[in-house]
DNA sequence: CAACTAATAT
DNA sequence: CATATTAGTT
């Protein structure tokens, strides 16, 4: 019974358009937030009157999924509001105010706020407030559930924890009824101290998500970025910068194991390796790097060594030889945008499918081979579709040089494959290429 | 102190 | 395995 994107089959797009209803007197306060709260995605409405809130409020029932008022308002007390509204339409209330005093958050959580922000808020503390209303929602399906009688979900009468191990992100998920089985489980008291304790959402990195995730990367350029810079990249606004550090080290994680593969494989005779990286202006790049130019780099400093050699400018002389693109599915303009990559390491590799997201959400997908059910590291940004085509040139070029500089060089020296070194290539672009 | 990241935990 | 969390650096 919502509008909301909440039970949207897309679980990265939830906090998304998430209705917003701002009360302050203050107009320069309701302009910050209205601001703030834009930026994380929000839908913002705002208003100076207790009053004209709670016509507001009455007026489109359906329109609001939270509210954010201030405590001292001229015409009707915060408070007031706040249990009108808990009253009329249940939604969750946030109060906020200048006053941190703890009688007064008392107050507010007494008369039914959900939370209680001290005034200077910043985004952080906004970011999340979709939160209550996700969390509105669980107790929602957790007092229906328990009504129907399910058995072993509600353990310990009907406070409101979760199911000890059911994370789970979206809410299609929860509505679904779906119980992970939890068993006998430890019941461990964990800090239930207050009403609602929701274990973390776990993240699900998606396709979709990944995408933003890479083109992000692939902004600032692959041994430059920080989770912070590709967190506000990204402008995914409940994504913490923890989440995104997480998955950027698995990312490098993947990154550097495949660019080992290619070092081995690369490094016969000669020692050349091949890097795709991209220049400033994004485009990418092949670069050889021959270890001759003694430095594979030790530390972050992007020491690009070697000859960068634009794809653009490169003559094309085909030779499709002992290079295999593993999988290059171009961009076609309405067509899905990601590439679905074979893992490189394994041979087979029949996933579970859509052990992710998809599989609970509701949409109950058949296991299409069109289905992604996971995106491959690779970068997505459409370029032109001639791109990979073009690419492919490329690398076969390289590889020809390649082949030319290790007949002719006389260096030898070992392969050294350094452990961590970031400023691999950034193997985003287009296409896994495996060499065969 | 905030941001980063390797290491470790779940 | 994918993510989260921790701990030690920068």
């Amino acid at each position: 019974m919502e509008t909301t994107g909440f039970s949207s089959p897309r679980p990265d797009a939830f906090p998304a358009g998430l209705g917003v209803l701002v009360v302050d007197d203050d107009r320069i306060w309701l302009k910050i937030l209205e601001k703030m709260l834009k930026k994380c995605s929000y839908e913002v409405t705002t208003c100076n009157l207790a009053r004209e809130a709670l016509d507001l409020l009455r007026e489109r029932k359906d329109g609001f999924d939270i509210v954010i008022s201030d405590v001292n308002m001229p015409d009707m007390d915060g408070f007031k509001l706040l249990e009108h509204v808990g009253l009329e339409m249940d939604l969750p209330v946030i109060m906020t105010s200048v006053d941190g005093e703890t009688s007064m958050v008392m107050k507010g959580v007494q008369h039914g706020a959900c939370d209680y922000l001290l005034k200077p808020i910043r985004m952080k503390e906004l970011r999340n407030i979709w939160q209550h209303v996700f969390r509105k929602r669980i107790q929602e399906v957790k007092d229906i559930e328990s009504h129907e009688g399910l058995e072993e979900i509600q353990m310990m009468g009907n406070s409101m924890e979760q199911s000890d191990d059911g994370y789970l992100f979206c809410g299609a998920d929860l509505i679904s009824g779906k119980k992970r089985k939890d068993a006998d489980n430890k019941q461990d008291d964990r800090h239930y101290g207050d009403p609602y304790y929701v274990k973390k959402a776990r993240v699900v990195w998606t396709v979709e998500l990944h995408q933003k995730f890479v083109k992000a990367v692939n902004q600032f350029g692959f041994d430059k970025v920080g989770p912070k810079k590709i967190l506000d990249s990204m402008g995914v606004p409940w994504l913490t910068r923890e989440n995104v550090a997480s998955h950027l080290q698995k990312y490098r994680l993947y990154l550097s194991r495949l660019q080992k593969e290619n070092k081995l494989k690369a490094s016969f005779g000669g020692m050349k390796q091949w890097d795709i990286s991209k220049d400033t202006a994004g485009n990418v790049c092949l670069q050889i790097s021959s270890n001759a130019s003694r430095n594979i780099v030790t530390n972050g400093s992007s020491g690009i060594c070697g000859s960068k050699v634009p794809i653009k400018n490169v003559d094309s002389k085909i030779c499709v030889e002992d290079m295999k693109i593993a999988s290059v599915q171009m961009a076609e303009p309405k067509e899905a945008l990601i590439g679905d990559i074979t893992d490189p390491q394994k041979s087979s590799n029949s996933r579970t499918g859509l052990n992710h997201s998809f599989g609970q959400i509701g949409l109950d997908v058949k296991y299409e081979p069109k289905i992604l059910t996971q995106y491959s590291w690779t970068e997505v940004q459409p370029v032109h579709r001639n791109f990979g085509v073009i690419f492919i040139f490329g690398c076969c070029v390289v590889l020809v040089v390649m082949v030319q500089v290790a007949m002719t060089t006389t260096t030898s020296p070992p392969p050294s494959p350094s452990p961590l070194n970031r400023n691999l290539e950034d193997a985003t672009n287009v296409a896994v290429i495996e060499l065969s």
